[in-house]
Order: C-alpha cells, then sequence, then structure tokens
DNA sequence: GACCAGGCACATC
DNA sequence: GATGTGCATGGT
C-alpha cells in the first residue's frame, strides 16, 4: 500500500512534468564529475564548472588527473567550495588510478554493493552522490536519496521527519520495483518538483531559527 | 541583503 | 548518537 502511494506520485509527477532525461551529461566521466560537483550546489553553477573543465579538455580521467590541484579548483570555482571539490575529484581518480588502471570501465565487473562500499570508502564521496554514480553512471537499480526526497517524503507523510538515508532509501526500495529506468526518472521527477514547488523547512514563525531541529519539526509542519 | 542550491567531513557535547 | 560548523559561488 505504500507501494501503491509511490506509485501514484510517479504517475502524477510524471503526467505534470515529463520524463526529465536524467543524467545530463554524456559521458560516464562526466557524470561522476558531476556528482561531486553538484554537492549541495545547483545545477546552473556545476554546468560552468564542466564547460570550463571541456573547454581545457581536462573531462576525462588522465588529463585531470594531470592537473595540480590548484589548476582543478580553479575550473571548478564556479561550481561553489572549489578547493574542497578538487580535493574530493583528486581523491576519487586517486583511487581509480591506483586500483583500477584509471579506467572507469574497470568498474564494470564490481558487484553494485562492493562498489557502493569502495565509492564510499573515498573521502568525499557519500550516500547520495555514491548511489548518484552506481544509478547514473553505471545504470545500477539503486534509489538516488536527496534533500529534496527527504523532505518531499516526510510532507506527504511517508516517513518520519528525520528520517536518515538509509530508511527513506528503503522505503522506496521497498515499496517500488527494482528498476533502472523508473528509478533515475523518479528521482530526476523528486528534484523537479523540490525545485519548483518544495521549499526547505518551514520555520516556526515566532522565532525562526536556521535550523529547525529534527525533532521539532512535526511542530511547525 | 537574506536565502537557497541535486552534501560531506569533522568537531563537540 | 544527535547537533553544529566550514566549505563558496551564483541566482532569486
Amino acid at each position: 500500500m505504500i507501494g501503491e502511494k509511490l506509485t501514484e506520485i510517479y504517475d502524477v509527477l510524471f503526467k505534470a512534468f515529463g520524463p526529465q532525461h536524467w543524467w545530463p551529461g554524456q559521458t560516464r566521466f562526466e557524470i561522476v564529475t558531476g556528482a561531486i560537483l553538484t554537492q549541495n550546489t545547483s545545477w546552473a553553477n556545476v554546468e560552468k564548472a564542466i564547460a570550463n573543465l571541456k573547454a581545457a579538455g581536462c573531462l576525462e580521467p588522465a588529463a585531470l588527473h594531470g592537473l595540480s590541484l590548484s589548476q582543478l579548483a580553479e575550473l571548478v570555482r564556479p561550481a561553489g567550495y572549489f578547493n574542497i571539490k578538487a580535493k574530493r575529484i583528486k581523491s576519487f581518480l586517486d583511487w581509480l588510478f591506483e586500483n583500477y588502471c584509471g579506467r572507469l570501465e574497470n568498474l564494470e565487473p564490481l558487484e553494485t554493493h562492493r562498489l557502493r562500499e569502495e565509492l564510499l570508502a573515498i573521502r568525499g564521496i557519500g550516500p547520495e552522490t555514491a548511489d548518484s554514480i552506481l544509478l547514473y553512471a553505471f545504470e545500477r537499480p539503486v534509489f538516488v536519496v536527496d534533500a529534496y526526497t527527504a523532505r518531499i517524503a516526510a510532507r506527504h507523510g511517508l516517513i518520519e521527519p528525520g528520517a536518515d538515508y538509509a530508511q527513506l532509501q528503503d522505503l522506496f526500495k521497498t515499496g517500488l520495483p527494482r528498476d533502472v529506468r523508473l528509478f533515475n526518472e523518479y528521482h530526476a521527477l523528486l528534484v523537479r518538483l523540490g525545485k519548483d514547488f518544495c521549499k526547505p523547512k518551514p520555520r516556526c514563525p515566532i522565532c525562526p531559527l536556521r535550523d529547525l531541529p529534527h525533532s521539532l519539526e512535526n511542530e511547525y509542519r
């Protein structure tokens, strides 16, 4: 029955917005890079950074790996947190070259669970980034959870406010058929809905704390 | 000028 | 285990 609800929401979203054509990127490496660059950042800013990398001929592993940290940081500057993100992209590349000859194809044979663990062990790659890479770059049936997913699910009473990543992922994993195309479109549609309509946490009108503790979210919903 | 954006790591209690 | 903070550019 939670599954029916999830399916119903999907149908409504798809009818309203149509296919979102995710991931917005040509190559697998562009998707991986974009997944790191878009951390807590609007896609419009990420596009500028990706355009810089492309213009510099650095949107492939070897070329990017050859850059210094400061060169890389300068190219990704428009995406914000550029020093941090440069390090994160470097960490990924170091791992890729040390263990897989710098070739994304060499990750293909890995079992999904194993690949996820390896990605999560890289500093700067958390659950959402890892799952985005798994779903959109490697077409594994993994549901991607993000801030919009959490907000929307909580506001529709599908889950307790303050639910963690694993709980949210489990909600969709349990309620839906394990289908790459469905997971691809569903996450993209939730982001679309979130951007257009689901603004951040409501604030207490009397004392608008910047971040309401999860324990109080029910009070101000 | 405040707020927000397709997170994550780390410090502190 | 929960909560707070730093990281930063660019659009509304």
